[in-house]
DNA sequence: ATACATGCAAACATTTTGCTTTGGC
DNA sequence: GCCAAAGCAAAATGTTTGCATGTAT
C-alpha cells in the first residue's frame, strides 16, 4: 500500500515536447501510454509513486497504461536522467521528473506524509565539490530529505 | 538480491552497556540474540541490511536470529531512536546505529557500490533551523546521500 | 509463573520478467 | 512490414504477520 502524497505548488519549466524529443533522440517511440506518463510526471507538485503514475496518465490521456508499462517507461526514463527516485523512507520508490536547472531537495511530514519541494539556492552545492575532491569522487549528485512535523500535525 | 556494501572506517562510541540499558529501560528483554544484533549495528561501518545484521549477529554470537527476529529486534530499536533507516536507493532498506553526537550522511559509488561514511562538520546544519522556520516544521532531521563514480571505478 | 522473544511458515506488497499481441514508424 | 511497446500473468524479492514454543525476568 503506497502512502498518499500531497502536494504543494511547483511550476514545471521543462515541455512535453522537449522530453519527448530526448526520447525520440535515444531511438524510443512516443506513444499515448508514454505521453500520459509523462505529463503525469511534469504536471505533479511532489515525487510520485508508480500506481500515481499510472492514474494520472490515465487522467491525460484516458488510457490506463498498464503497470509494467509505467514500469518500463519510467525505467527508461531514468536511464536517460529523464527522471530520478526520490526516497520518502516508504515501502514503495517515488519519482520525479529532472530538470537540469532545478534542486531537488523535499521536506516531508513523519505525520501526515505531505511533502513539500524545497526549491531554494541548495546549500549543499559547494559541499558537494569538496566532498567529490576529498574522497576522490566524479559526477556527484545528492539526494536530500528533511523530516519533521509540519504545522497543523500534532 | 540485496548489494554488499563495503566498508570505510569509522569508529563508534555508542556502547553495548547504554544500548542494551536504553531498550531494557523501554521494558524489552535482553536476549543473545539481541546483543548479536546490536553488536552487529555498532561494529559496521557502514549501513546494513537485515540480512547483513542477521550473517554478522552470528559471528558476534555464533547464534543465527532468525529473519523475522532480526526484523522485529530492529524495528523496535528504531522506535526507540536507536537505529534509523538509510537508504542507499537499493531494493532493500538499510540501518545504522543513530549516536546523536554524529551526523550520518553517505557517500555512495553508483558503480561498485562503496559506501563512505562522511562524519564531517554537517553542511546542512544552519539550513535545517531556516527550513523549519520557513515552512513551520517541527523536529527536523534530514537523510542526505551523495552519489557518484569512486576513483577506482570506470 | 508470566509475559515477552523466537522460529517457522505463510501472507503481502512491490518490483521485475517472459511472452504474445498491438501499434508506431 | 518490422521492431519496439503494451498487456497479461507469473515469478521473484523483500517485508510483515500469526501462532506455537522457548526463555528472560
Amino acid at each position: 500500500m503506497c502512502f498518499q502524497v500531497r502536494m504543494t505548488p511547483h511550476e514545471t519549466s521543462l515541455t512535453l515536447e522537449k522530453t519527448a524529443e530526448t526520447l525520440r533522440a535515444a531511438g524510443l517511440r512516443m506513444t499515448k501510454k508514454r505521453f500520459g506518463i509523462i505529463q503525469a510526471l511534469l504536471e505533479a507538485n511532489s515525487p510520485l509513486s508508480l500506481q500515481d503514475i499510472q492514474s494520472r496518465a490515465e487522467v491525460h490521456t484516458s488510457l490506463r497504461p498498464d503497470y509494467a508499462t509505467v514500469f518500463r517507461t519510467v525505467g527508461a526514463m531514468e536511464k536517460l536522467g529523464l527522471v530520478h527516485k526520490v526516497s520518502l523512507q516508504r515501502s514503495c520508490t517515488y519519482y520525479e521528473i529532472s530538470d537540469p536547472r532545478k534542486h531537488y531537495d523535499h521536506l516531508v511530514c513523519r505525520q501526515c506524509g505531505q511533502v513539500v519541494l524545497i526549491d531554494i539556492p541548495c546549500p549543499i552545492g559547494e559541499a558537494e565539490k569538496t566532498i567529490a575532491r576529498q574522497y576522490g569522487f566524479r559526477e556527484l549528485s545528492h539526494s536530500l530529505e528533511f523530516f519533521g512535523l509540519c504545522s497543523t500535525c500534532p
